[in-house]
DNA sequence: TCTCAAATGAGAGTAACTGTCAGAATCTCG
DNA sequence: CGAGATTCTGACAGTTACTCTCATTTGAGA
């Protein structure tokens, strides 16, 4: 075991001061309106040091590859059952047990989709998802990574998840994010009728 | 009736003009290693004058706000059929009367999934196409544009779209776009077994 | 031909990055 | 604990996408 080690230590806070301070000004005056100067001189850095903490701008918003949720719910689907109905308990529960601030996570959600810049994150972002999805899929069910119908799958799901979101986040978290969800993957699970 | 006008005329040959030489240099020495200065300069106009045709430059690859070929198809819909199945047929109709040169969109899908910033817009432009595709089902089937079930089927439509693209350009084309199209609208239409 | 509106080009300015380099902070090992 | 190796940081210069303004040119219509 490596102990944290202060050089660790310091550069998770700096990571968590500059991300901080850049979603409060965001936050304050518009994402447009907020420069990398004003994110760095708020978290006393300097410019540089922001560009090697986050390697655009866009990335102190959204920085992971592959949604974790719909990750490590892909990894913790049950074996046996339909995928979609699955997958629809395990996104359920994990989202169960993961629940950050809904405050936060609705000026975030805000933010993804209403910025343009970041929205054109959020798809990537979901896009990555999307891939990450077919991936785990295609060892869970012995296929060939590149089958289409694996990726056709995955993108229905993040259909799903960013409806959700979208609706969500549209009428200000009124009701929790998992009802929309729940709704969006047993539509799914029918098979999409209409 | 407006007759054509030889400043519509001009402007409409300025346009094509930066578009040529701009995909031209993109092939030649990539898409971001090619600066609007250079593409304005090939193009023999100022680089002023390119972005009054251009908002950015991935708009050169990118223009139109939703994909003309799903919204027409949409449109052009079939009654008393299940959606998905007419929307399969609709679909291949206006992609058989509308074949651009096989050679040129094969580098634009390149272009547009292989390079991270027109990545970027290549999917808010599938998100744009998701929103019209909801809101003509909307119409057509006499429901709230609101409905989460019809982004979802909407989202997942593109998801077999942008399957196909990246499929058939990841397999430089060796077969006809329709028919990887056709394979995942018919696994669509069967309702996403997995 | 003359007048008005639209298109163009030139230039200055902003902001997101990128790369380099010297100095400071941290770690490691004797 | 102290010296040397390693990593982090800030300053700075440079590139590029994009914006705004203003003077000039070009096409449209009387």
């Amino acid at each position: 075991m490596t102990s944290p080690g202060l050089r660790e230590l310091k550069k998770a806070r700096t990571r968590r001061t500059i991300r901080e301070h850049a979603l409060r000004l965001f936050a304050e005056r518009g994402y447009a309106a907020t420069t990398v100067d004003q994110i760095a001189e708020a978290a006393e850095v300097s410019p540089s040091t922001f560009f090697r903490y986050f390697p655009t701008k866009d990335h102190v918003v959204l920085d992971e590859d592959a949604d974790p949720v719909l990750v490590a719910a892909a990894r913790a689907l049950p074996e046996g059952v339909p995928v979609a109905r699955g997958l629809r308990e395990a996104i359920l529960a994990v989202l169960d047990g993961h629940t950050p601030p809904a405050g936060d996570m609705l000026a975030m959600t805000r933010l993804a989709f209403g910025e343009p810049d970041l929205r054109a994150r959020t798809l990537e972002h979901a896009l990555a998802t999307e891939a990450a999805l077919a991936g785990i899929l295609a060892e869970r069910l012995g296929r060939d990574p590149g089958d289409m119908r694996l990726h056709v799958f995955a993108g229905a799901v993040l259909a799903a998840w960013v409806t959700a979101m979208r609706t969500w986040s549209a009428e200000d978290g009124v009701r929790p994010l998992a009802e929309y969800l729940d709704a969006n993957l047993a539509y799914l699970e029918a098979g999409l009728p209409l």
